[in-house]
DNA sequence: CCTATATTACTGACTCGTCAGTAAGTAAAA
DNA sequence: TTTTACTTACTGACGAGTCAGTAATATAGG
């Protein structure tokens, strides 16, 4: 633009080896959570950190290993405290529940870190290399946490004694869809869902469906109940 | 291939009018929900249907018309069905919620249909023009569907009175992320989710979830539980 | 301290492939 | 012979990945 000829005072770069990678991974992941895996131009990913495509191809070796280096900078770090959480906790695994699921949506949830998640979920189909990475990086060490937090609720008998690996498929279903939401239709329609209430709503359904029944041996049904809407099954 | 020059009895192609748009319809539905709308290649869906891309363009006027007219021609009529039981349902609202939940699943989540849910839900950050259409012909109109529900239920003293807008996300996540899951992690690691035994996990956590608790006026506490596992907020 | 030379972080223009959309032309049907 | 459903060959834009060259820095010699 300005490369004015007398004594042009400032380079027009300057060589920082070492603030590089971090740079490109927090541009990275701003544009893979706007745009997704496939739409993210590595142009535009150099551009908002202030490099040319060039640069980049210096740090990472090409699209797929730059993604997995965004998530392993930002999403396993995360993984951890969650884990350190679980295996420290003394109380009732009813606090635990809610500590874990406010936690999880307070760090990632309503952070830039939502849209790897909804990323992952949107292009794994199209992208199975990154799909599995992800998957055992990620999924799978969150699910065994979940379950452990649900074994835990029924050895203690705070819980119903229920099918822990399914329930902890359904369980994190919710959190889940409020992120993907977050970054479908709440982008576009900004009222459609209200984050806090919704997880209130969450807790609340999840604890009382997973809470045992209070000793229900013979107790006056309610009238307008026809029979057992408790008991039922496919 | 093989244009025998002698007398080739049979056209290279035929015209078919009026059976080409379904056919086009239903190649487009296959791709779409294999790969996603961005990945999918016209030319592919041209082929799948047994014309060139040109045809295509003679149907329909471009990409997105055509996913529209994939939503109109498999989806809007599923939801019609579901509205019409809700409207005409003599049983309990527990009953019609599984009902509701189940039909969901094998008119939509246990077909193709499924990955047009998935579809929307990944790319309508890359494609607001098609995003809002789904939003206005579907989402909100199955949500409007799941509330009434949840309030016939609430009315007829079935379910706890919750906040039934809600509550409404919170229950169909666990469906939505059925599909997704069929469509994202199922596809490369089938063992991850068994649907039967996650509807029915499903159905029962969230029935527990809602159901009226029995009257729970001082009643002996369980020994374990510390003071009120139930209630909590964030 | 200043200059010459070597090193390397970085640039930007290039290739190669892809794909939505177009339009000239062809052949089936009327 | 005319109409039109359909094909084929095209355009133009876009983006991942490459590489020859350039300019900022490091270093050594004076």
């Amino acid at each position: 633009m300005l490369p004015c000829p007398f004594k042009s005072q400032k380079p027009r770069w300057t060589r920082r080896k070492t603030a590089r990678p971090q740079e490109l991974l927090a541009a990275a992941l701003d544009l893979f959570v706007e745009r997704g895996f496939a739409a993210t131009r590595l142009d535009d990913v150099a551009a908002l950190a202030g490099v040319s495509k060039g640069t980049l191809y210096l740090y990472f070796v090409n699209k797929e290993e730059l993604f997995k280096a965004v998530v392993r900078e930002n999403m396993l770090p995360v993984l951890g405290e969650a884990e350190e959480t679980i295996d420290q906790y003394q109380g009732t695994t009813t606090d635990l529940f809610c500590e874990i699921m406010l936690g999880w949506w307070a760090r990632v949830g309503d952070t830039k870190l939502s849209g790897i998640t909804k990323l992952i979920m949107a292009e794994s189909g199209n992208f199975p290399e990154v799909a599995s990475f992800y998957h055992e990086e990620v999924i799978s060490r969150a699910d065994r946490m979940v379950r452990r937090l649900l074994e835990r609720g029924i050895k203690r008998g705070e819980f119903r004694p229920i099918d822990a690996v399914q329930a902890t498929n359904v369980i994190i279903a919710p959190v889940l869809m409020l992120m993907m939401w977050k970054h479908s239709f709440n982008a576009c329609r900004p009222e459609s869902i209200a984050p806090q209430a919704y997880l209130r709503c969450f807790l609340d359904l999840m604890l009382n469906g997973l809470a045992m029944p209070p000793a229900r041996t013979a107790l006056p049904e309610q009238p307008e109940k026809p029979e057992e809407p408790v008991r039922h099954h496919a």
